[in-house]
DNA sequence: TTTCACACCCACACACCAT
DNA sequence: AATGGTGTGTGGGTGTGAA
C-alpha cells in the first residue's frame, strides 16, 4: 500500500498543542477519527526546544508569550502585531535581540538579520488559536539576498525602489511583497492556521534556527481549518468581457516592456530574477503552494495518485513540475490531508443541500484497481464454468443438463456446435475434474458485459484483458489449482502477476514522467492558443453556455471543481467565438461612454468608498479557485487593491484584454479565468474592476448582487427578455448607458 | 550524510480499433 | 462477434544531483 494518505507518520517528531488522534494505520481507505485534542498526548515541545522555540506544552490559556520577547522589523499592522504580543504576554523589544537567547524572536516575514524570525502569521495564529503554534512552521530562513537588498535600500536611502519596481515588475513583487525563497507571512489561503512544516525545508541559507534535520511527521490539526477552497466560487458568471478605453480615463504608465517572457505563465508567485537565483534551479515549495496541492487534491480525491493531476496543479504553480509536485504530494503532504470532499460514483464533487463541499474521511476508489488473487481465482472459475456449459450443456454446480425439450431450433443448433462433438452424453466429467487444457475460447462478450455489472470492481474491459493477458497466460488449470493449493495449505495466494511482456515503445515518451520539458511543451501549447486568441479578438469573453460545442484542450480542465470547470471551459469557448469575430472591436460609441462616466460618477460615494482596512486579510471568498498563490503575500485588502488600481490605470488598448489578464494575474494574482470573467460581468469596463473586487469581499458575494456596473446572470436574462418592467429595473440598477452596452453584448452573442 | 526537488521507471488496468 | 494489437496513463514506486 503506498505511503499516500492517512497512515500514520512513523515519528511524530512534533505535537502540536492543538494536534488530534491521527489516522490509524488499519484501514488506508479510512482518514483518522476526528477526536478531541489531546494536549497531554506527547512530550511536545522537546524537539521545538531544540530550536529555541517555547514549549507549547504550556499552553496557558492567557498569556501565551508569557516569558517571550519579540522583535517587529515588520511596519505592515505592525500595531496589531504589537498589542497582540502584550496582550499575550509577551514582551516587545524596542530593538533587534542579540540572538543569544532561545526566548527572543524578530517578528518579521523576512530574515536579513540571520536571529531566529517569525512569520508576522506566528503571531496572529497563536493569539486565534490562544496557543503557541509550533514555531517551526513559521521560521523564516535568512536570505542573503534580502539582507543585500535591504542593505542597499538603506545605503540608497530608498530612492531606487521605485526605479526598481518599475523597470522590473518580477522584483517588484519581490520586494514589495515577499521573495519566494522565503517563508512565507501569508495566511494559508482561507485557513485559520498555517501549518507550513515545509516552510524551512530545503531553503538554501537556513541559519541556526533551522529545524531539525529529520523529516517532520507532522500531524497538525487540520481538522479545524476550514479549507479556503469550501467557499463556493461562483465566478462562472456568465458574462462576456469587453475592455472600453474609452469609457476608461487612460492614464499613460509604461508596462509593456515588463511582460513575462512567458505568458502562458500564470505565475503562481512572483519570481526572482534569475542572476539572483541560487546557483540551482530547485525552488522550495512554499506553505501556500503546499495548501493549493492539498486543496486541488481534496477536491480531486480519485486522482490522488495519478500523475495528470499533479501535472495539472503545475500549471498554476510554475516554478515545480507535476514529477516534482507529485513528489512532494505523496511524501510530505499526503499525511496532512486529513479529509477530502465528498465525490459521486463518477468522482464529481458533491454539496450539501446549502451548495457546501461534504467533508469526509473516506477516501473514494482511485481510477484503477489492482486484480486480487480472490477476483483472479473467480474469473477463472467461472471462464470454466462457461467452456464446461459450452462443452458439455451440463450445469456446471448442478450437473443437470441445459438443454430443454422447449429449445428453439437455433437454439439447439448453437447448442449442438458449441458441444464436445467426441463427447459421449453421461460421460461427462464433474466440473471438479474438468480441465480447460489449451482451451483458450471462445468467450463472448456478452460474458464480459455480464461478468463486469455483477463485479463492478473492473470494467468489462479490464476484466477482458485480465483474462486475456494474465488468465491465458498463467494458464487457467495452473491458476485454479495453485488457488486452491494455498488455500489448502492456509496460505494467502497472491494474484497473478509479471504476464505482460509487451516490449517498450520507442519514441513515446516514458508514462509517469512529467518533467520540465512536458511542462514547457504544454506550456507552449496554451500560450499558442492565446496568442492565437489574443491576436484575433479584441478583446477576452466569457460566456456560459455548458451545452456550445467549442471544444478546447484545457490542460487544467479537470483540475477544479465543476463550477470552474465550466468557468474555464467557457474562456476557453468564448475566445474561439471571439477569434470567429476576426479583430473586431468592440468600442463603446461615445455617447454612451459619457452616459456610463456619469453614472459612475454618481455611484462611487456609495460603492467604492469602503474601507478596504475594513475587510481582514485574505477576504473569506479569496480561494485558490480565483487567486494565485502569491495573492495571498499582499499583506492586506488594501495592498491588493492598490496593485489592482495600479494595473488597471495603465493605458491598454482594447486589444491588449489578454495582456491586462495576464498583468493583473502576474501583479495582483488574479487568476486569468477570474479576471475575465470579472471583465465580463462589466461589460469591460474597467472602471467598475476595483469596485467588483471590494464588494465581492464586503458583501461576500461572487459576483456581489445588486451593484451598478456588475451584471448578473440573472440581469442578462432579464434583459434578454425585453420585459419592459425588467428593464425599467436594471435601467434603475445599471443606468441607461451600460444597458445599451450591454444590449449590444448580447447582440454580438459575447454574453 | 541527510534532505529535498525533480527525473525517471515500469507493470498493468483500462481502453479502443481493425480484422 | 470474437480476437489480437496496441494506445494511454495510473499506481507505486526508485534514481539522481544539489545544497
Amino acid at each position: 500500500m503506498s505511503q499516500d494518505d492517512f497512515e500514520t507518520p512513523a515519528v511524530n517528531t512534533y505535537v502540536d498543542a492543538l494536534e488530534e488522534p491521527i489516522a490509524g494505520p488499519n484501514d488506508e481507505q479510512v482518514l483518522g477519527e476526528d477526536g478531541v485534542a489531546n494536549t497531554n498526548k506527547a512530550p511536545a515541545g522537546e524537539a521545538q526546544s531544540d530550536t529555541g522555540a517555547p514549549d507549547s506544552s504550556e499552553k496557558p490559556t492567557e498569556g501565551i508569550f508569557r516569558g517571550l520577547k519579540f522583535y517587529v522589523a515588520h511596519n505592515e499592522n505592525r500595531e496589531e502585531l504589537l498589542s497582540l504580543i502584550r496582550e499575550n504576554g509577551g514582551e516587545v523589544l524596542s530593538a533587534l535581540p542579540s540572538g543569544g537567547s532561545a526566548h527572543e524572536f524578530v517578528v518579521s516575514p523576512y530574515n536579513t538579520t540571520n536571529l531566529a524570525t517569525v512569520t508576522p502569521a506566528y503571531i496572529k495564529s497563536c493569539c486565534t488559536n490562544n496557543v503557541l503554534m509550533k514555531l517551526q512552521n513559521y521560521l523564516v530562513p535568512f536570505d542573503e539576498f534580502r539582507a543585500v537588498i535591504d542593505t542597499q535600500l538603506q545605503n540608497d536611502n530608498g530612492d531606487k525602489t521605485e526605479d526598481t519596481v518599475a523597470a522590473d515588475p518580477a522584483k517588484d513583487m519581490a520586494i514589495d511583497v515577499n521573495i519566494p525563497e522565503v517563508a512565507s507571512n501569508a495566511v494559508p489561503t482561507g485557513g485559520s492556521q498555517a501549518d507550513p512544516a515545509n516552510a524551512t525545508s530545503g531553503t538554501p541559507g537556513t541559519t541556526g534556527v533551522a529545524p531539525t534535520t529529520a523529516p517532520v511527521a507532522d500531524t497538525e490539526k487540520t481538522l479545524k481549518q476550514e479549507p479556503h477552497g469550501e467557499t463556493k466560487s461562483e465566478p462562472s458568471a456568465t458574462e462576456s468581457t469587453h475592455v472600453v478605453s474609452e469609457v476608461h480615463p487612460p492614464v499613460t504608465v509604461a508596462a509593456d516592456s515588463n511582460a513575462p517572457a512567458d505568458p502562458a505563465y500564470e505565475n503562481a508567485r512572483p519570481t526572482v530574477p534569475k542572476s539572483r537565483l541560487p546557483s540551482h534551479n530547485k525552488s522550495s515549495f512554499t506553505e501556500e503552494e503546499d495548501e493549493f496541492i492539498l486543496d486541488v487534491v481534496r477536491k480531486n480525491p480519485t486522482r490522488r495518485t495519478t500523475h495528470t493531476l499533479f501535472d495539472e496543479i503545475s500549471h498554476y504553480v510554475p516554478d515545480h513540475t507535476g514529477n516534482s509536485i507529485r513528489h512532494r504530494y505523496r511524501v510530505y503532504l499526503a499525511k496532512r490531508l486529513k479529509y477530502v470532499y465528498e465525490v459521486d460514483a463518477s468522482g464529481k464533487l458533491v454539496r450539501d443541500e446549502n451548495g457546501n463541499l461534504i467533508k469526509t474521511n473516506v477516501l473514494p476508489k482511485s481510477l484503477k484497481n489492482k486484480f486480487t488473487a480472490e477476483e483472479d481465482y473467480s474469473l477463472a472459475t467461472d471462464v470454466k464454468k462457461q467452456f464446461y456449459r459450452d462443452l458439455y450443456q451440463l450445469d456446471p454446480d448442478t450437473g443437470k443438463s441445459l438443454i430443454t425439450d422447449d429449445d428453439a431450433p437455433n437454439e439447439a443448433a448453437r447448442r449442438a456446435l458449441m458441444m464436445d462433438p467426441n463427447n459421449i452424453p453421461g460421460s461427462e466429467p464433474s466440473f471438479q475434474q474438468y480441465r480447460v487444457g489449451e482451451r483458450r475460447g471462445p468467450v463472448p462478450r456478452e460474458f464480459f458485459k455480464t461478468y463486469a455489472e455483477k463485479n463492478p470492481n473492473h470494467t468489462e474491459n479490464a476484466w477482458r484483458d485480465r483474462f486475456r493477458k494474465f488468465l491465458l497466460s498463467y494458464g487457467i488449470d495452473n491458476y485454479v489449482a495453485y488457488y486452491e493449493r494455498e488455500m489448502d495449505q492456509g496460505r494467502s495466494p497472491e494474484a497473478m502477476k509479471n504476464m505482460t511482456n509487451r516490449p517498450k515503445r520507442p519514441g513515446v515518451p516514458t508514462p509517469g514522467n512529467y518533467n520540465s520539458y512536458a511542462k514547457r511543451a504544454r506550456s507552449l501549447s496554451h500560450q499558442q492558443q492565446q496568442q492565437a486568441a489574443a491576436a484575433a479578438a479584441a478583446v477576452a469573453v466569457q460566456g456560459n453556455d455548458p451545452n456550445t460545442g467549442v471544444q478546447y484542450s484545457i490542460p487544467e480542465g479537470d483540475l477544479l471543481d465543476e463550477e470552474t470547470l465550466n468557468f474555464i471551459s467557457g474562456l476557453r469557448r468564448d475566445l474561439s467565438r471571439i477569434e470567429s469575430n476576426n479583430n473586431m472591436a468592440f468600442e463603446y460609441p461615445q455617447d454612451i461612454a459619457e452616459s456610463i462616466r456619469n453614472d459612475f460618477t454618481n455611484e462611487e460615494s456609495q460603492f467604492d468608498n469602503f474601507d478596504p482596512d475594513d475587510i481582514p486579510f485574505p477576504p473569506q471568498l479569496a480561494s485558490t479557485e480565483l487567486f494565485m498563490p502569491h495573492f495571498f503575500q499582499f499583506n492586506s485588502t488594501r495592498q491588493f487593491l492598490d496593485k489592482v488600481n495600479e494595473v488597471i490605470s495603465r493605458d491598454y488598448e482594447p486589444s491588449q484584454a489578454e495582456k491586462l489578464v495576464q498583468d493583473l494575474c502576474d501583479e495582483a494574482g488574479v487568476r486569468k479565468t477570474f479576471s475575465t470573467g470579472i471583465l465580463t460581468a462589466l461589460s469591460g469596463d474597467l472602471m467598475v474592476f476595483p469596485r467588483y473586487f471590494l464588494c465581492m469581499f464586503k458583501y461576500n458575494a461572487n459576483p456581489p448582487l445588486n451593484i451598478p456596473g456588475i451584471w448578473t446572470r440573472e440581469d442578462d436574462e432579464l434583459l434578454r427578455s425585453g420585459n419592459e418592467e425588467d428593464v425599467k429595473a436594471l435601467t434603475r440598477k445599471h443606468g441607461v448607458g451600460r444597458i445599451e452596452m450591454r444590449k449590444r453584448f448580447i447582440a454580438s452573442d459575447l454574453v
